[in-house]
DNA sequence: TACCCTATTGCAAGTGAGTTGCAATAAGGA
DNA sequence: TCCTTATTGCAACTCACTTGCAATAGGGTA
């Protein structure tokens, strides 16, 4: 994951944008976690390192992100309307969420490219993007 | 579509709950609106027949329909944060929304029940739902 | 190194979807 | 027809997220 903040800076620097302490700080932590973080996840743990950082400064920070494509929001609940990042994968995996315990399994699957070759044989449509999320109960909780 | 305004009805009855009018109104708009719809949409609808319904009425009613999986939320777009209601399907199906023109196409397939298959062999875990939500292009925009 | 331009920040106020408290209303059983 | 109480409309609220603006601080230039 390091070269996650490398890149980030590059597309920074390229758009005549500023390496900011905040930047700094927000990129750390995105790229440092291993479970999926909302916008105030992201503040708690950037106040960790410099109290006075703003929510508004994680959100735009993100925001940037998500244009440059370097993270991807994601839904896993659909009680939850909260926007919940991860650093985009280099390769496409989806999400099952147990719904008593709230653990995430991301896995991938050959079953979903077949899904895409369904899609262009039925309809003729060409899918970008497949959003999968899976809810059920995990091994512990069944 | 004629069983779920009843099959709502009988829920209601059932649960010591009255058939009053505004339900009655947004009942009628759901199980007769062909495309998915938001709750200001079956607001806009509604207010036709009743211009004094409002809005907190209408998300009361959903809010009821969903705690009882007559309809189901869900979301086309990682871009609109909007809940979107449809009347709960016998079968499960899934969405493709065009992101140029927007049109949803709802099809099904074999290969969702293989996912689940998937998780139950890969991981031990139990698939109760399963959101699959592609975007792309369809046939007229590419 | 000092200076300056302007991108970025923190703050506070604003949005907009959805929720809630409450007094008034109206189902529907007795 | 009456009465109980579920439901409504309204207005005020919540909460995630956004925006306007004056103050701050990167980082290129002299």
């Amino acid at each position: 994951m390091i070269d996650f903040v490398e890149q980030a800076k590059h597309l920074i620097t390229n758009d005549g944008g500023r390496m900011t302490q905040p930047r700094r700080i927000i990129l750390e932590v995105i790229s440092s976690s291993q479970k999926h973080l909302t916008a105030e996840d992201i503040l708690d743990q950037a106040q960790q390192s410099d109290r006075h950082i703003n929510l508004s400064t994680v959100y735009r920070t993100l925001a940037f992100l998500k244009s440059h494509k370097l993270i991807e929001p994601r839904y896993f609940d659909q009680d939850n309307h909260r926007e919940v990042f991860e650093p985009a994968p280099k390769a496409e995996h989806y999400h099952f969420t147990c719904t008593r315990c709230g653990q995430v399994i991301e896995f991938q699957s050959r079953h979903v490219p077949a899904l895409r070759q369904q899609l262009r044989d039925e309809f003729g449509a060409e899918v970008n993007h497949a959003c999968v999320c899976l809810t059920g109960l995990c091994p512990t909780c069944q």
